[in-house]
DNA sequence: GTCTATAGGTGGATAGAC
DNA sequence: GTCTATCCACCTATAGAC
């Protein structure tokens, strides 16, 4: 059987796929910037876990702060492709929430904390090239916030006194803060516990 | 006029006042820490701003575990006493705890971050002396804003659906989240409009 | 693309003079 | 209490062989 391109013939005689061993980089230190913050992890740290040389890291991320920039990159992307998913699935606002909200509890139970919120600690440290990523990340997430929270407005699904993008960066806030605290005390159920307050906030009626 | 004691004759010719060595050090490293976490900085960082050598700094705190010990434990103290003098104010729930947002909008005026909720960052880096420090100073700031929202609840000045417990912990991690996010963005008004809405939240009239 | 080897710097920490 | 001098581990990064 002839494969349909040279493309897919290639793939089928690579033993490693394309961008593979920039993929285990970008694991590894996402999980270590996750665990112990960017000034909390090292190329030796990364190189030993995956049984290469530091040399070989330097080849696919010349230094730290672009091995950085490509962490907040590709974390963006894969939030963005999450909201859109949640977006796609015809949900009220409410459930909308909900599903934020388990995206968040997904990375705190594999005991990570969300990587811009672990980077907005060290803000004062990092790399230039970093930072704009970080507002940009928490700059996106009010608005996706904000939209659906004014939907439910719109639907009465939610009630909340102030308009949807102050509410929006109530929120955000509230949730990353939720986060680092669980993530101390090493109690998801903690999070789980204070989100549930908060989205609670928005559903409750006014009036008994 | 003869001293009244060979103490207070000591002190009047000592140009530097006992433990002002370490006080100076430990002002500088809380700076440091609030800015730039417990790993953003070194003894040498320590040493030149206050024109000393590393080696006299290990004199006054072994190791840098000691100094992050020592860091927690009076900032701890500090806070403690702020809440106490809150509380012999004669203040109601809702002036409490608008007088507790001002202790964090202080901190954050000087472009720090709290230092408990930085470490929160850092804690799985954190010598294991410095842990236990942390979520205490976290508990016991519940502890305190329970009693003062199971107060507000007594007086009918404040309201929310569940118990003061759990609104404190909701509190906590919303005000801590948001101050970090504000440090990111370095603007202190982007907390102050957050906390706004959260005390709001707590004494808005359920019904119109 | 991964290796060995190494450069050049900084980390926390200690010994011992003053 | 503060200094000089030093240790050793670790850091990011590069050169050049394979």
């Amino acid at each position: 059987m002839k494969p349909r391109s040279t493309i897919d013939e290639r793939s089928a005689y690579r033993t490693t796929i394309p961008g593979s061993a920039a993929t285990a980089i970008l694991d590894e230190a996402e999980r270590l910037a996750q665990t112990r913050g960017y000034n909390g992890f090292s190329y030796a740290d990364i190189a030993a876990r995956l049984g290469v040389t530091k040399a070989s890291l330097h080849y696919h991320f010349r230094s730290k702060a672009d091995l950085g920039r490509a962490l907040i990159d590709r974390y963006r992307a894969g939030f963005d492709a999450a909201l859109t998913e949640i977006d796609r699935q015809g949900l009220d606002a409410r459930d909308r929430l909900r599903r934020y909200v388990s995206l968040y509890q997904t990375v705190l139970s594999n005991d990570r904390m969300c990587l811009c919120g672990m980077l907005a600690a060290e803000y004062a440290t990092l790399p230039v090239p970093m930072r704009k990523g970080l507002t940009a990340f928490f700059d996106a997430n009010e608005r996706w916030l904000a939209g659906v929270l004014a939907d439910g407005l719109r639907q009465r699904t939610l009630r909340f006194p102030d308009s949807a993008a102050r509410r929006a960066r109530v929120l955000l806030g509230s949730l990353e803060g939720a986060m680092m605290l669980a993530r101390a005390y090493g109690d998801a159920s903690r999070f789980q516990a204070v989100a549930d307050r908060l989205l609670g906030d928005l559903s409750s009626p006014k009036s008994a």
